[in-house]
Order: structure tokens, then sequence, then C-alpha cells
DNA sequence: AATCCTGTTGAAATCGGTTTCAACATGGGA
DNA sequence: TCCCATGTTGAAACCGATTTCAACAGGATT
């Protein structure tokens, strides 16, 4: 078992209290007495509970994050992005995996906060919005990626994603397709609703007419993607593009693409979102909208510290996301193929 | 701030004791008092300090994995696996991501061992040996995943690497190449290096001389592989076939092929190792040799439980890795080619 | 009426640290 | 010689829970 406290202090021949001290550089300690015990510590092996410590001091130094799963690309550079800049700061992340699971995101949030956190993040929250308010009101700083929150103890970051989609739309259209059909991602998640309105923007903006029947759901997976788009393609008349609320979609819309011996972008141009590593190595390669991830987190991150700090508010970020132009919309371009004759 | 057992107690108008009791489904419970403290915990919408409770008990819990990067799908696999089984038995699982530095790994194990998990699971380990046994010392259960370490404390799960990458090469032996290259990962690793060991058995048992300047190391990156493919290349004498210690390094060649104007797998054939999703999206799809991640997770999850349970002693498992035939070593078949005519 | 259970409850110790406050020794100044 | 400031140390309270043990009330038994 690991050495408390107070075998150091025996060991050493002082109370646990001055064991405390030398741990924490406390002033007045005789330094005859401090290098006891510090030999002592080093004798034992010992290092303080963090557990004991954040007890007493009201303060873990942890920062808890939450993700909806942990094999997800996506959200996993967002938590780099997070990390990088906390540790920089000597606190320490944990993440926790809610296995795509509501309840579960509820319970890890709840246990984290009994857990005694600094801080609570929220990567692409699954919980109903009145669930969200009541975790914001546990008192400790609350920040939130990928979903909107007006409360005094949320921060929060999202991308602009109608803007963005209006733009990647407009692209398809100026390349002349004026049918276009859209890969819809789980309803009720706000990132794809945003997206779809930006998708409607475009189409009235340029006088197109919106066609229910070619939105589909794809549920953000890639065998999601691949269903939409047959549904897509089995109707009598066929889009010529389709526009899919992630890239995870696109790419199984792509492959099924190649299986209905459709050529991507000749017979159908593909555009997608969140710009995965996978988009520029799949091929054709895919045309996206690059959503800043590392800079999410990194601006999330600084905004919690300030707050620990007690030297900002929460505050409420949205972030530009551009259009990454490759191949599967039709242009000449990918970052390979400049090696191509 | 988030109330106590003692607000509780004050509201219900009883001691704290009974709070907990009633918190642990105690027998010895008036049913009325038992309703009462339900009320008030309901009304402070308290949940107990998990910090507490671990601190007072000895046992948190919680089982803490180390991993290297947290962005990578390799490892983050073998987390899911663990997850699964972990979750299902009431652990809970806390992930801390070590940015590919062996610094803050060692300071990760020790912060989680002193935070107080009930045991510790090591992925893709960076350490000094010496340190592995010294984490292996500090009284949890300890388990790694991805190296191999004779200690009374540690459960171990690893691929057998060497005959995996023997078949794979036999495989493009069988093809009828004779000029085979190798892009080896970072010096140093255990993986890696068993890998190259497979390879030479491979050629040494088909009667190939194995060339030293046919190895190049790649650093188990995309970039790294680019790299390797083109020194590989540009010597006078030029091998018809690559294996890539990792699939990462093997896409990054399969790019800088085509780069280079050749064409796989006509011109080069490639094989990677890991089988990691991208393999079976890139083009030519990859073949690979496929590492059982998720059940590599399960099973060295299972193993840790019946040690915290004291019903099972530390285990050593190696599991077979198997080839998957796709299109870069120049077989016709590919998971999306069977649409194709 | 005295005794003994039994069921219900609270006071206090405990986990491993930190921090406050008081105690003590030492040395300098009056 | 006495007093006080200073430097060093330890005892004890505390963080928020659990658990042991003792106390107490009420009913049943003798």
């Amino acid at each position: 078992m690991s050495s408390t406290i107070k075998d150091v202090a025996r060991l050493a021949g002082v109370s646990p209290a001055t064991v405390s001290r030398v741990l924490n550089d406390s002033a007045g300690v005789r330094p005859e007495t401090r290098e006891r015990v510090e030999t002592a510590i080093r004798q034992l092996n010992f290092t303080p509970s963090v557990v004991a410590k954040g007890l007493r001091e009201g303060r873990s130094g942890i920062i808890g994050a939450v993700v909806p799963d942990i094999t997800s690309l996506f959200f996993m550079d967002v938590v780099k992005g997070l990390e990088n800049t906390l540790t920089l700061n000597d606190y320490r992340l944990v993440v926790c995996d809610s296995q795509n699971q509501a309840k579960k995101e509820r319970e890890n949030c709840r246990w984290l906060l009994t857990g005694g956190v600094d801080a609570l993040i929220l990567i692409g929250p699954m919980q109903e919005q009145e669930n969200l308010v009541e975790l914001a009101e546990q008192g400790v700083p609350f920040g939130l990626f990928g979903r909107h929150l007006h409360h005094p103890n949320a921060s929060t970051v999202n991308v602009d994603n109608r803007t963005a989609t209006f733009r990647a739309v407009e692209h398809l259209i100026s390349h002349g397709h004026r049918e276009i059909g859209f890969i819809s991602g789980t309803p009720g998640v706000t990132d794809g609703e945003e997206r779809l309105v930006g998708f409607r923007d475009a189409l009235s903006q340029y006088g197109l007419t919106f066609r229910p029947e070619w939105v589909q759901c794809g549920s953000f997976s890639e065998e999601g993607g691949a269903r939409a788009l047959e549904l897509l393609m089995s109707g009598a008349e066929r889009p010529t593009a389709v526009f899919a609320a992630n890239d995870e979609m696109a790419i199984g819309a792509l492959y099924q693409a190649k299986g209905l011996g459709l050529e991507v972008p000749k017979d159908l141009a593909v555009i997608g979102f969140d710009n995965v590593r996978l988009a520029r190595l799949v091929s054709p390669a895919l045309t996206t909208v690059n959503q800043p991830r590392l800079d999410a987190g990194f601006r999330l991150a600084q905004n919690m510290l300030q707050r620990l700090a007690g030297s900002a508010d929460p505050e409420r970020m949205i972030l530009p996301a551009d259009l990454v132009v490759r191949q599967s919309c039709g242009c000449r371009w990918s970052s390979y193929s400049a090696a191509d004759k």
C-alpha cells in the first residue's frame, strides 16, 4: 500500500503538520528539519493523496470533460485543444465517455461534479436543454461545445453552421447545380438543424425550391449516409448534388455512389461538414466545411481558465467555419492532386 | 455550491449518520424517517461526494486509463473495449491523455494512483521498463496493453506481432514479390520491433536476403511513412512491395506513391498493420493486419475485474492478428469493390 | 415492578491531508 | 534579571462522507 503523511511524520520524528509544510514549501521550517522530512519522503516514496488534499482545500485542480464518444476524431480534436491549454496552466483534464447515451452523459456530469472537479466541460451534449440548465447551476464553471445555452454560468463555443452551410451550398449552385439533396443528422441535434436552415437559406436566396423528399436522415453515421443517398437516388427525379450535414455521412454517400455506379463528382457532387482527417484521404477527396476544432477547444479553455481565476465572465463564442475545396464538388483540386500531372 | 450530508441532516432534523444510512439503503431506519430524509435529499438536489466516500471507504470505483494520444483511433478502440466491460460492472473509467510524452504518461499514472483509482491500465506505454515495474508495485492492480512486463502484479495483453507480420510478408511473397521494403516505427517501441523480426523471419524463410537500406523509419506517422517511401524509392534498386509497421505509415506511403507516379498495387504493393478505420476507405483500399483491439480491451477488463474481485491472478495474454486482404497488395478484392463490375 | 430485548437514532472516530492557533525555546534589549 | 519579539513546532479542527458503539424508548417477559 501507499504510505501516508503520518508514516512520513513518524519516520522523520516530526508531526504531520510539519510534513505538510515541507510538502507545500511553506516558510518557517528549519533547514535541517526540512532535510530530515525530505529524506523520509524519499525513503517511503511518498506522494500526497490528491483526494485528501482536494477534499480539504476545496480545489482539486481537475477539470472534467464529457464526450459523447471517445472514438470520435471530431470531438477528440476539440478535447486536444482544451487539453493543450489546460495542462499548460497546471490543470489536469480527465475525460469521460458517454457511449452516445444521453443518460450516461448525465451520470458522468453529475459524477464528476461530486468528484470535486473545478470545472465541467461538456462536448457535443445530448441532454435536454433543461438538464443543461440544471448542470450549469451546480456551482462550478460550466462550458459547452456544440450547443447554445443562455445561462449566466455557461460558456459556449459554437460554429456558425448556418453561414458556413450557406456558403457551401452556394458553391454547389455556382457549379451549376440546381437539384440539391440534403443528408441530415439525428433529429434534435442543434448543429444539424442549423445546417439545414443554412441549406434552405441558400436555396431560397438563389430561387431554387426546397423539396422535402430530397432531405433524408443519415443519423450522422457512415452507414446512415449510405442509406440516405440510396433513398435520394431511388426517386424518379434525382438530385445532381448532395450536401451532407457531416463528413461521416458524406463519406458513406461517396462510397454508396460508387456502389450505384455513379461517378463523383461527374454524376454527383458531394460536400460534407467537419473536415475530419478522413476527408482528405478518401477518393475523391471530400470537399467539406472545416470546423476550427482545436481553436474551439483553445478558446473555451482560455475562457474557463480566466473564469477560474476570477478574471472573466462566461462568454458565448461563435466561430467562423470555411469551405475546404477538394475534389468531390467538381473543382479540380485536392491536397494530393497537386503532384498529379 | 453543492450541499453536503450535514445540510440534508439539518433539513430533515436527523443526524448525518441517519442520512448516510438512507443513502446506502442500510436496514434499521424507520420508514417515516427515511421518507423525511429522502424528501430533504430531493429538495436540496443532493448527491454524496464521491471524493469523501472514496476517502473513507478506501475504494473509489474508478479505474484509470492512460493513453499516449486521445486522438489515436487505434488506442481509443482498446479503451472502448475496456469501457464496455467495466461500466457494465459498475466501475467508472476515466481517461488521461499523455500527449505522446513519456514524462506526462508517468505523471498521469502517479497522479491517478494518488487519486485513489482502484486499478490502473496503461495503453501503449512509452515508459522505460523500470518505471513500469515501479508502477506495478504501487499496490493497485496494474494492466498493460501493448507491452510485455513480467511482474506478479501486471496483467498484459499483446498481439502476436511476429507471426502476423510473417504471414503478411508471406502473402506478398506469394504474389511473386522478392524485393520488399520495410517502413519501421519509432525505434524502441516493442510492437514495431517485433514486426521487424517477423519481417526478417519471412525473408529468411523464403531465401530472400535482408537489405538494411530497405528499412526506413517512418515514426508511426503518415508524414513519416511518406518520407520513408520516398527514401526507399530514391535508391538505384527499388523494392516492388513495402510492408509498413502501421497503417498510418502505410497510408502515407500510399499517397506518396501516387505523388511519385507509381500505381498501387501494379507498380508497388503495400501492406499495413492495425486495420484502422481509414484502411478500408483509402484508395486503393489497404491490405493490413487486423488487431483485435476491442477484444483486447475486453479481455484486459475481464481480467482486471476478476482481480479486483479477488477471483483471479494477473494474466499475460497474447492475441492472434490476421491479415485483411483488400486491394493494395494486388489481390482483386475490397469491401467496396464487390459492388464494382 | 424489574429485567431484557429489539428497533431506531446520534455522538464520535476515521480516512489523509491542510491550516489555525497556541506553546515553547532562544536571543536581544532595557 | 526581566520582558518581549522571533522562529520553529505540534495539537486539534476541518473537509464530507461511513461506521462503530453506546444510548434510549417501547413492548414483552418474568
